[in-house]
DNA sequence: GATTAATACTTTGATCTTCAAACCATTCTT
DNA sequence: AAGAATGGTTTGAAGATCAAAGTATTAATC
């Protein structure tokens, strides 16, 4: 018990330290080796859906509006996303992802499936309740003991 | 098997997502709270131990050796860390905690072992292997894919 | 032993991310 | 119609980071 303890412990802080580093790593490969890390969580967080607009979008990634205005202003230099005013209330601000918008978005997706992948290959169905009830207890205890306001609706 | 399959990425990503934004969060509530996230993850790759040096730590935190001295001027600063040349070879710069640094350094320890703690404290022997077991297959996943330095020796 | 090369850091100048606060435009309230 | 509220943008400042230039010390070479 002891010894799987500090096992778990070990590797939950690897994983922690390396994910954005990996995460980011991974765009460096390709054509999107002109994104940061942030701007593609801001185009995770655009989704591809439907035309969002700043405030719901800077809530989820729990950062101002302000910090929102600058990313998009670079992402739509960069031709990732269109910005619109909304016809109904001129004051709100539509943004979503063009084509190539939507491609990063989709490598990135990419991304995280085939980590997924890897992770579950191994695991039988019963394994992978075991796993999924351990990470939501993770989640769960951060959630209470935090208040985190939750990304991903 | 489709079903856990979405769960479990849902779950990861708002896992990779709130941890570091948690992390800091831990800092803020209490006597720590000059320091910044980035502050903290250097003093714990300094370590209790011994004196360490310059490179090696910056090796380990994956940043250059002149983004470090900056940190380590400020920790000196506020009074976390202390540094001295080598006597053996003076090019050699030694960074170690102070008593104030070690504090910090338990306190952060302190966060990941609640977190494990609340992870685990439903689990059973069997089921923790399984969580191990998925959890390093992420590790070797990343560190074939990326070929990571791993910090943490 | 003097010169050159290598090593270990620090400093500098630039970029990126972020925030708070001031500001602007539009809509809502009264 | 005036004043308040809402949704964004801009501005100024701070922190983290890097690459490149600079400094000091040690090692290698001639």
């Amino acid at each position: 018990m002891n010894k799987l303890y500090g096992t778990l412990n070990e590797l939950l802080v690897k994983l922690f330290n390396d994910i954005l580093r990996i995460e980011e790593q991974s765009l460096k490969d390709d054509e999107f080796s002109n994104l940061s890390i942030t701007e593609i969580h801001v185009i995770e967080a655009i989704g591809q859906t439907q035309e969002r607009n700043m405030s719901s979008v800077a809530r989820d990634l729990d950062i101002t509006i302000g910090t929102l205005t600058i990313a998009i202003n670079n992402l739509l230099r960069k031709g990732y996303v269109n910005r619109t005013r909304s016809n109904e209330d001129r004051r709100i601000v539509l943004i979503s992802l063009t084509e190539k918008g939507e491609a990063a978005y989709k490598h990135h997706s990419q991304f995280h499936n085939e980590m997924i992948k890897t992770t579950i290959s191994k695991l039988s169905d019963e394994e992978m309740k075991v796993l999924i009830s351990a990470l939501e207890n993770i989640n769960t205890y951060f959630k209470e003991k935090y208040n985190l306001k939750r990304k991903y609706k």
